[in-house]
RNA sequence: GCGCCCAUAGUUCAAUGGAUAGAACACCAGCCUUCUAAGCUGGUUACGUAGGUUCGAUUCCUACUGGGCGUACCA
């Protein structure tokens, strides 16, 4: 990559190291600058001292000016200007070169890492914050293979838990439910936010539950042949959503089917020493380690949620030789997974786990909360930003048809829902605002599938990809926009060192600022023959990174909008 | 109680041990016989408080204040 060369070059001149250069803030203190403040120190000379001598120095050496076109000092700071035209005609010839692999990078070594996320429940209503963790983890496993990693994206249902029981409970005893048409998946997500509020506070009521739960776990009667049933349904409503988002995983586990092994594997840490009986539970004792306590096994003798977990980690590390498995997962579940950790290392069990936690999504109104209704959930979102996106496209397009709306309003509802979870750095809780969310301006998806729409168009227009003379793109706005474009390997490497797809969807917000201002600036349709032509290049590249950049994060990128 | 996280413009979010702390939205004023005005241009406004480390702190450390989360039978 052409940056990183210049980079490579300059540092081994100055000798420093490539990572030390970094960004002027203006466009006139130049491209790249090195602040002098560590090498002075050093070589025992004042900053500006030092950037005066060195300036000199390197404009007289030929070498230097090979790579770059001009150096000053500016204070502390050695700030270095790269030549357009071969920075313009370097940056194409890259993106030409490496076309859909731009800006992918080897830095994972091939490690395999298996990326769980979008731990649903069955039974269960599936709404905004579910959605955090699906795109969150998907974008999450894809940025890690573009750096170089083999990564294995698989889901992990909750379909054995309590939850599944008070659903059944009140499907049972409300046989409206049951009447009802349309997709029963959803329907039980109804259902279950009844029954958690009718059986708070009931006592006769829980003892009924305990029955159902029973049934349930051990896989007989009417109870058990309903669960299987309403089961599937679920299921099926999870598979239509992850096949609506564009979500793939390579497997799906269930807790249903990792329970029985989990149970053993209690037993054996039990015998082991792991995991010891108290007040007529099975816990791991942690305090020692300031880990508290983790309840394994309720004083019932039903099995809690870490049984299950057991055998998963040991399932994944056996059966698919990773190197790393890493869970995407709700950041207040940070202590369970530290407990989790030391468990296996108490255990003797090799297994690198790592939680890779993210805030939650809260309301305006306060915490989501099935109990309170106060929740918007995956069906509201949808159908609302698809509902406004249909409508923003009919006013603009009377022409078009039906089939051609539904389209491009389905590609920018999916997107706008993405961006809106992504670009929050995971680290923040996002206080969810329905009208903030679903807007088609500024930081948002439709903001940069516009940008690319109009890109397309002109290219369409003129569809003449002959060889072009890049080195005449020397107009100030083509390069801010090589700069730009350059760096988009350092962008998505960064995201990937620090898991965090927020500094993709900056970085694309960013250089879509540049297109459009490249586009309002420069005529490209009426320049001259030789600059037409080479702009519609330039275009190309443009057209080709922020494609990468929207696959990235999980979203289509649109001939027409 | 103990532990973890957060605090930047009216609002929602960035960045950085050092060059004038950036955007978006909102508000005001402009730009469609130049390639899609879902766009562009200009204007107004910010580092919670108090110390410390440092040549230099919004960034690192400590305390405080405010908000959130977790902390044995939810997941």
């Amino acid at each position: 990559m052409y940056l990183q060369e210049i980079k490579e070059q300059l540092a081994s001149m100055l000798e420093v190291v490539p990572t030390d250069f970094v960004y002027p803030p203006a466009a006139d203190l130049g491209d790249l600058s090195l602040p002098l403040f560590a090498l002075a120190k050093t070589r025992g000379l004042s900053p500006v001292e030092l950037a005066k001598e060195l300036a000199a120095s390197l404009k007289e050496s030929p070498k230097f000016i090979g790579v770059v076109k001009n150096v000053n000092a500016v204070g502390p700071y050695l700030n270095f200007y790269l030549d357009s035209g071969n920075l313009v005609s370097s940056v194409i010839s890259d993106i030409e070169k490496f076309g859909i692999r731009y800006g992918e990078s080897d830095n994972g070594h091939e490690e395999i890492v298996m990326v769980e996320f979008s731990n649903a429940n069955t039974h269960k209503e599936y709404h905004i914050g579910h959605l955090r963790n699906l795109f969150y983890g998907d974008t999450i496993s894809r940025m890690l293979r573009l750096n170089g990693y083999q990564t294995i994206p698989v889901s992990y249902i909750n379909d054995f838990g309590i939850h599944t029981a008070k659903t059944l409970w009140n499907w049972r005893r409300n046989p409206e439910f049951a009447a009802q048409d349309g997709p029963k998946g959803r329907l039980l997500g109804e259902c279950y936010a009844q029954a958690a509020k009718e059986l708070e506070g009931n006592e006769e009521a829980k003892v009924e539950l305990a029955a159902v739960m029973k049934q349930i776990e051990k896989r007989k009667g009417e109870m058990y042949e309903l669960w299987k049933e309403t089961r599937e349904w679920s299921i099926s409503y999870l598979d239509e959503i992850y096949q609506r988002l564009g979500i793939k995983f390579e497997n799906i586990f269930y807790e249903s089917e990792e329970i029985d092994e989990g149970l053993r594997m209690v037993e054996e840490f039990l015998q082991r020493g792991v995991f010891i009986r108290s007040q007529g539970a099975v816990i791991a004792d942690l305090d020692e380690y300031g880990l508290g306590v983790l309840p394994i096994i309720r004083s019932d003798g039903t099995a809690l949620y870490p049984a299950a977990d057991l055998a998963l980690a040991r399932r994944k590390f056996q059966a698919y030789d990773i190197n790393e498995s890493i869970y995407v997962v709700d950041i207040r579940q940070g202590l369970y997974f530290k407990q989790l950790g030391k468990i296996f290392e108490l255990a003797g069990e090799n297994f690198n786990i790592t939680h890779l936690g993210y805030d939650f999504v809260t309301l305006k109104n306060g915490m989501m909360s099935s109990r309170t209704g106060n929740v918007i959930t995956y069906a509201q979102i949808i159908n609302e930003a698809y509902t406004r996106a249909e409508k923003e496209i009919i006013t603009r397009h009377e022409d078009w048809d039906a089939e051609k709306v539904n389209k491009i309003a389905e590609a920018l509802t999916v997107a706008a829902l993405k961006f809106e979870m992504l670009k929050i750095s995971a680290d923040k809780v996002i206080t969810f605002d329905m009208e903030e969310a679903l807007r088609f301006d500024g930081f948002t998806a439709a903001y940069l599938q516009y940008t690319g729409a109009r890109i397309a168009s002109i290219l369409r227009k003129a569809d003449e990809n002959i060889a072009a003379d890049y080195s005449l793109l020397i107009h100030p706005k083509e390069h801010a926009l090589a700069m730009q474009l350059s760096q988009y390997q350092e962008a998505l490497v960064k995201a990937g060192a620090q898991r965090d797809p927020s500094i993709i969807a900056r970085y694309l917000f960013e250089l879509a600022q540049v297109v459009n201002d490249y586009y309002h600036e420069v005529n490209i349709l009426k320049a001259s023959t030789d600059e037409k032509i080479a702009r519609l290049g330039l275009l190309r590249a443009v057209k080709q990174a922020l494609a990468n950049g929207f696959r990235t994060l999980g979203f289509a990128y649109l001939e027409e909008m």
